[in-house]
This record gives structure tokens, sequence and C-alpha cells, in this order.
DNA sequence: TTGCAATTCAAACAGTTGTATGAAACTATT
DNA sequence: AATAGTTTCATACAACTGTTTGAATTGCAA
């Protein structure tokens, strides 16, 4: 076969550029310069410049999938098929929270990658992401059996507050940076973890079926 | 002065086909069309079309802050010059969820849009959002009256977390919707209001300082 | 070496984009 | 009615976009 030579300099370089000026202003040709590579070998190698980006979000998003199926399962697997909350949310948070989180200077590409492709939603990524409901829903099964006696709404919405604090985290940090004026070290990851599954895990803990009502009474 | 008629058509056209259609593939000749005007219209009354998007954003976003602030000012004068935790809570997401959740037929085009915004990040409206800081510091502030016990490392996680869950909900609703098979009902408004102020009291309650220790004993 | 397929390349293509221009039309004041 | 200022309009511009083409080159098998 080929050398795949052409092929994974184009990954690599528009990879890199992505990632360092996002989605937005970087063209083809800024990819083909900063790989060395001939214009046209986009289209020869990948089709489009959005199969392209599908690519390379595809593979950074099943390496991340992996490592969150194989901590769960290792969970699961460590307590006779059923496993705390707690490990579930943090495999299900950890990876993605390790792989963009951390000292900037040693964030590696693929996880600026990341960043940036949570930060500026392109059509060829929004695409990949409507199909990551599957993967969720290993997930929601774990939950499930971790807590039998909740409700399947809550279950839900607990997995959706652990993604939120998650990505919001992730995207924002900038921002919480500067609004904490460096109090909030995002660069401690185990700890930002750690801080997310506690709250998720509190959210699922509290007064069963009492959530809403609750709630409701304290809107008052 | 003039009737301003064209300035406005524009921007109700421009709003609506942003909202529909996203910020990717909507052209300054879409507008126009739509609002029936000429196509250099847009550049004479707002200078360019960056600066269209930043009006529209920011006209927004300012009736947004206003409410949220309007809500913690008449609950903190209720209360003496401190209010509790979570009404303060609910005054920061509040007007946000309730502006853009809500039944699809009837959720107006500007909050729509601002959907549109909180997906599609494009650079005029990213340069706002960074100048929203000042805007947070006085909910920072309102929350150290309400819990003075707690560090100001901890305010800020909690004013972050709550902000996920909040705005992860609006820009993922439709997954949600999916995940749950509908059952995780995002029409009703004032019930994600309340788990979302919920989870985020909670995460401010829970045992003070010890969240990380705890968090990270679980984590072993 | 010859032949054939895979790959690279320069060049052009076709389309779209936001913006600028200068004349025309309008509006309101004098 | 004449004028000055504002607003509208058709049109052109200049630049950039992703993609295609067909010829040149390369690498490998017979």
């Amino acid at each position: 076969m080929a050398s795949d030579h052409t092929r994974s300099a184009i990954l690599a370089a528009a990879e890199r550029l992505y990632a360092d000026r996002g989605f937005g202003d970087v063209t083809l040709r800024d990819i083909v310069a900063e790989a060395n590579v001939n214009l046209a070998a986009v289209n020869y190698h990948f089709g489009s410049k959005d199969e392209l980006i599908a690519e390379l979000f595809v593979t950074r998003s099943i390496a991340t999938n992996r490592e969150r199926l194989r901590e769960l399962k290792a969970a699961e697997e460590q307590g006779g098929g059923r496993a705390p909350i707690e490990v579930i949310l943090r495999a299900l948070v950890g990876p993605t929270l390790r792989g963009c989180l951390g000292p900037e200077n040693q964030r590696s590409t693929a996880a600026r990658f990341m960043i940036r492709a949570s930060i500026e939603s392109v059509p060829p990524i929004r695409r990949i992401k409507n199909r990551e409901i599957d993967h969720l829903r290993k997930f929601v099964g774990a939950m499930r059996r971790a807590l039998p006696d909740r409700s399947d709404v809550d279950i839900y919405w607990g997995l959706n507050f652990a993604l939120a604090m998650a990505h919001h985290t992730i995207r924002e940090s900038e921002r919480l940076t500067k609004l904490s004026d460096g109090q909030c070290d995002l660069d401690d990851v185990e700890d930002v973890v750690a801080r997310v599954v506690s709250v998720a895990t509190m959210a699922l803990a509290a007064g069963r079926t009492e959530t809403k009502a609750s709630a409701k009474v304290a809107a008052r």
C-alpha cells in the first residue's frame, strides 16, 4: 500500500492548526502548507474538508469512549456487576477532564483539539456527537444498577448534570480562572474530577423522588 | 431622525434566520432578502456583519442580565441585604432557562437566537461573552453574603456548576430528550429551574471545606 | 525493463462571501 | 421651490473558499 505519509501529515497538521486557531479561520490551504503537501491531497485522501474534520474527531472520540468504558467495566467487574455510583460517574467524566485539562504547556494537541471541538461546534462534529447517545446508554444502564430504587428520570438528569459540569468546566476554564483570579486551580485535574463527581453524586443521592417536589416548594 | 424601519427590519430578519438556520449558513444576502432591503443597507446601518451579530447578542444579553439583577436585588432587599443561596441561584439561572426553554412552538425568536448563540460560538459573540465577568462578580458578592463561612474557591465552583447545568441543559436539550425518550420534560421550565437550583444549592451547602477532601477520599 | 496503478502536483474552476462605490431617491428644513 | 443631509439602490469588486482536472511522477510487480 501507500506510505501513508501524506495522509498522516495532513491529520497532524490539521489537528495542530485547528487546536491553535479554531475551525473558523483555518483553511485547507493553511493545512497543506503546514503539512508540506499539495492542496489536492486533502480531497484525494479524505474526500472533503468535512470528512477530514470528522475523521479527526471520531478518532479522538473513540479513544475517550474506550477509556470510559474500560473504567466502567473494570469497576462493575470488581463490584460483581454493580459499581458504586461515584465510580461510575468518575468513569464518565474522568477521561474527558483528564484529556482536556491540566497544565497548558503540557496539554497535548489532541486535548487542545477536543477543547476546540467543544467550544466551536461545526456541522461535521455535531453530526457525530448526535450519535453518541448509544454510548451514554451504557452508563445509564450502570447507573440504574447502582441506584435501583431511583427513577429513570432522575438518572437521566443526574447524567445530564454530570456531563454539564465536566464539559462546561472545560469550555469555560479560562473564564473560571479569570473570575476566581486564579484561585480555582484548573491544572489540578484530579481535584476537578473529584468536585464534579462529588456534586453529581449528591445530586443523584439526594432524597428520592423528593428532589422535584422539595425544590418546587423552595421556589415559592 | 430616520424612520429606522430598515434598521429594525434587518435586525428582525437576521435574528429569525440565525435562530432557524445558525450562523454558519446565513449570509448577508439571505438576511437582506428576508428583510426586503438592499444589500448595502447592512453595512450602512451596522458597519459590518460582525457588528450586526454583536448588536443582536448584546441586546438580548442585556435583557437577560437586567432580569437577573432585578431578581437578585429584589431578593436581597427582601432579606435585608442577605438573600438565601437558593434564591440567588434562581436569579442566576432562572432568566436564562426561562428565556431559552419551554414549548418549542411558543419559543420566541429571541430565545431561539440565544440558543443558537450558545451552541455555535462565533467570534463577535465570544468577544462579548468574555466581558460578562463583571456581571458574574455581582452574584459572587451576593453568594458570599449568603454563605459567609464558605471559602471563595467553593463559591466560584458553585457558581461555575450552576451555570454549567443551566447552559448545558439548554445546549443539549434535544439530546437529553432523545436519550430519555421524552421522559425528561424540558418544556416544564420551572421544574428544570428547580432541579438546577436544587443541585447547585446542595453543592454549595455540602460539608464545608470538606468537599474537596471527602471527594478525594472517595476517589481512592 | 516494461507496464500499471497509486499518488502528487500545478493550475484553474466555479461559486460565494463581505464590503465599497457613486449615482439616484427621498426627507425635511429653509 | 431650492437646498442639504440622509438613506436607498444596483452594481462591481476583490478576495477567498473547497473542489476538480489532467498531466507528471512515483513505486511496485511481472
